[in-house]
RNA sequence: GGAGAGGUGGCAGAGCGGUCUAUUGCACUGGUCUUGAAAACCAGAGUCGGGGUAACCCGACCCAGGGUUCGAAUCCCUGCCUCUCCGCCA
């Protein structure tokens, strides 16, 4: 959520930005309430200081007469106020539907377009996209011929969308989050396993939205809380209403939790196998910093995971996202694009991470702040995030690029302390 | 899940319908005193929002949200959380 002072004072700036990002918002009818909002305010508080008067003069007032009178003043006033008060709550609300719909503020080097297909690409990962002397398998083939996955069964029991891991891929699973968690460990970052429900508030001051009939998000029955659709949202939640020194910035977590998206009005887009799915399983980086430091660390983020990719040897490209791509809470987005063999007619990039920087959007709703040394008040912090590992689609990108003429593949280096073997098959 | 107790400022801890602005202690900041420090004494100090060029003024905030009342930290309802006991359980 964007300030809403600085949306009226940068009325036109707000519009363009909506513009180039794809957000139909209307900023002067936001602009206009406001006014209207401040203005009632203003009454709400002159009607609410005369009736803290007028009822603090009624207790030392003895008299039954005067007593009576200031009494019937003070449920006028009272009444006066409670007016007013709806009023202005009415108009708040309104005004607060709007301002939920401002996207973020935009990165100046950010690339502009309606879509993905304005991504920039800024760099490649350091293996070479494989030419195969055979025709490549795809992941569900793979995973069939060695036993690895169960698709059929996963619909059987919750749907089409779900599966079952089995046998190498379960050690896969486990390998990849074995090497994602240490990796951070290494890099400073505490490692938490996180709630995988969260409360509907808590999935909005992060910027999503359950409920709608557009939602992403599984819903609890008869209660506020949702599954989470990652552990951003759990971690952006863990400092919610807090202050924060600024000498404890910046604060870097991994999370590791399961992700439950419903993938609505996303049928029959490249939703074969692994990649478009209902549950798998995250390691995500998270990071609170101050608002000087969460470029740098945008940057380190995205290092983090090149490097994640490059030492299990998948091939990668890495996409600064077009504005129109950005969603609402990413002031900058970075992606990163494997290369999947399986996918398409010759193989295709697919998207298996993804990190924003979104600077005080998301802690703005949430109500993270930190403190300066030697000044008054607070700020906002800066909230960053980015996927280490989502185990579904860097297990796509491993089993169809490490495939071998024979069939069998070649489990990546880093990875097989965790898994017992060198290959599967 | 059942029964009880409780959530107050950085911390500890009063306050149980209206005396002036939420006692008090510790910690904190500034000052006085001192060669310096300690002690003592004096003073100040939160957050969010509104108004004003400004010193400043005003509103809101005692877990959260509703309610009763002229007036709520205080009374009532709901939710969340913590503690104690019981039950159940990986």
């Amino acid at each position: 959520m964007l300030d809403r002072k600085y949306i009226v004072d940068h009325a036109e700036e707000v519009k363009e930005n909506c513009a180039r990002r794809g957000a139909a918002v209307d900023v002067d009818r936001l602009v206009e309430i406001e006014e209207l909002r401040r203005a009632k305010l203003q009454d709400v508080q002159e009607l609410n200081r005369r009736a803290n008067e007028v009822a603090k003069s009624i207790g030392s007032c003895k008299d039954p007469t005067a007593r009576a009178e200031r009494v019937e003043e003070g449920r006028r006033l009272r009444d006066a106020k409670d007016t007013a008060q709806s009023e202005h709550d009415r108009l708040d609300d309104e005004a607060l539907a709007i301002q939920t719909l401002i996207p973020n503020r935009t990165h100046p080097d950010a690339p502009i377009g309606t879509d993905d297909g304005a991504n920039r690409e800024v760099g490649r990962g350091a293996a070479p996209v494989p030419d195969f002397a055979f025709k490549p398998l795809d992941h569900v083939q793979l995973a069939e011929r060695h036993a690895l996955i169960d698709f059929e069964a996963g619909a059987r029991i919750a749907g089409h969308g779900f599966y079952f891991l089995k046998n190498e891929a379960v050690l896969l699973e486990l390998a990849l989050q074995q090497f994602a968690v240490g990796l951070l460990i290494q890099k400073g970052f505490t490692p938490v396993i996180t709630p995988d429900l969260a409360y509907t508030e808590i999935l909005n001051g992060v910027g999503f939205i359950p409920r709608g009939p557009e939602t992403q998000i599984y819903s609890i029955e008869n209660s506020n809380l949702n599954l989470v659709a990652t552990s951003e949202i759990t971690l952006g939640g863990m400092y919610s209403g807090a202050t924060l020194d600024e000498d404890q910035l910046p604060i870097r977590f991994c999370g590791l939790s399961h992700c439950f998206r419903t993938e609505a009005g996303a049928a029959g887009r490249a939703s074969r196998g692994l990649y478009r799915v209902h549950q798998f399983t995250k390691v995500e980086m998270f990071a609170f910093t101050t608002p000087d430091q969460s470029d740098a660390v945008h940057e380190e983020l995205c290092a983090i995971e090149r490097e994640l990719f490059d030492r299990l040897g998948i091939p990668f490209r890495v996409v600064d996202t077009a504005t129109g791509d950005l969603g609402g809470p990413a002031y900058r987005k970075y992606d990163l694009e494997a290369w999947m063999p399986g996918r398409g007619e010759r193989g295709e990039w697919g998207e298996v991470t993804s990190t924003s920087n979104c600077t005080d959007y998301q802690a703005r709703r949430l109500n993270i702040r930190f403190r300066k040394k030697a000044e008054k008040g607070t700020h906002f912090v800066h909230t960053l995030n980015g996927t280490a590992v989502a185990v579904s689609r860097a297990m796509i990108a491993i089993l169809e690029n490490h495939q071998q003429v024979d069939g069998t593949i070649l489990v990546p280096d880093v990875l097989r302390p965790f898994v017992g073997k060198d290959r599967i098959g």
